[in-house]
DNA sequence: GTCTTCTTGCAACATTGTAGCATTAGGCCT
DNA sequence: AGGCCTAATGCTACAATGTTGCAAGAAGAC
């Protein structure tokens, strides 16, 4: 239920760039003709600003403290739509549940890495997932995944202090 | 609960291949220090001779239908054992369930691929996920997983027709 | 402001996996 | 072959992560 990152804030930002984001994720919702309500608002926000990948569960506690709590089931609708909208993508972390981050280059794909320790996911932005190469006769690639599995800086200071999840 | 795939049969072997099969499995198990139960037998068999990764609940179909039924914990935990004595592996499937596929070479690593229309999942026995990059100071890579998403050829032919699952 | 239709919230359900605990059975010893 | 110890099994209950159906609410077009 609850996460071991600090809650979405607004951080050190000024309220210009709060308006600026604001604006700038109503008018993606907007432009697909989806409707834009505080739910769609507030997760592509926090996706489009997030650093790393974040669960369900994540965006719900940090919406939650954040003051604007919503039911689990508004969270993943939300979630499945901007998806589909080509807005977020969805990731398979490596562990049972998945995880979302904004969309910034439809175009640019790149790596993952997943912490066994901590169960942190970081964007490996500079490694791109080769997909092209000799498969069986007839099939078809569509994507490539690539999770690479190991220890984070965070994790490795402690050397055998193990943090939970 | 039910799978789409045929249910474990010993197919096209003698009375001899499946003798000897069977003194291999009980060996390697034994060989761990575990004890030879029916269930790790038949699971660890099911796994070296299939030729691709199996869902947990594939498993629990074909061995029900073979006429030896298990309860669901009994397999998973068998699973987690053979997985903890390097006897198999789990993949993630890039659907919620892990599937499992016998090891034969430990230091042999491979890709899969994943069809997103039937959900069937083939090794990519000739793709060796590359592990080594550069990424941020302080993480440490284990290992990586690659799976490549697309249509299988089976789904390929039928082009326009989906199966389900 | 009204109306239409998309979105939400709730309750119930589905799937996949775990934990606790009493019972069974593997396999070593005699 | 029989007894003993402990690992493994099978049940039940539970946890985590999603999904479905439907009545009520709100976005935004008019
Ligand atoms: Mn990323
Ligand atoms: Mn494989
Ligand atoms: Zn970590
Ligand atoms: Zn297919």
């Amino acid at each position: 239920m609850a996460s071991p990152q600090p809650p979405y804030r607004a951080s050190a930002r000024s309220a210009d760039d709060d308006v600026l984001r604001h604006v700038s994720a109503r008018e993606r919702i907007a432009a697909r003709g989806g409707r834009v309500t505080r739910t769609r608002l507030a997760v592509l926000e926090m996706l489009q600003h997030g650093s790393h990948p974040l669960s369900h569960d994540e965006i719900g506690d940090a919406l939650a403290s954040a003051g604007v709590a919503h039911d689990r089931v508004t969270l993943y609708r939300a979630l499945d739509w901007l998806v589909e909208q080509g807005l977020a993508r969805r990731i398979a972390g490596g562990e049972r549940a998945w995880r979302f981050e904004g969309v910034r280059d439809a175009a640019h794909r790149h790596a993952h890495f997943h912490c066994d320790r901590c169960g942190q996911v970081v964007c490996l932005e500079g490694l791109e997932p080769a997909p092209a190469t000799a498969l069986p006769n007839g099939f078809q690639v569509e994507r490539a995944e690539l999770v690479l599995h190991g220890q984070c800086a965070t994790c490795g200071r402690g050397d055998e202090e193990v943090r939970p999840r």
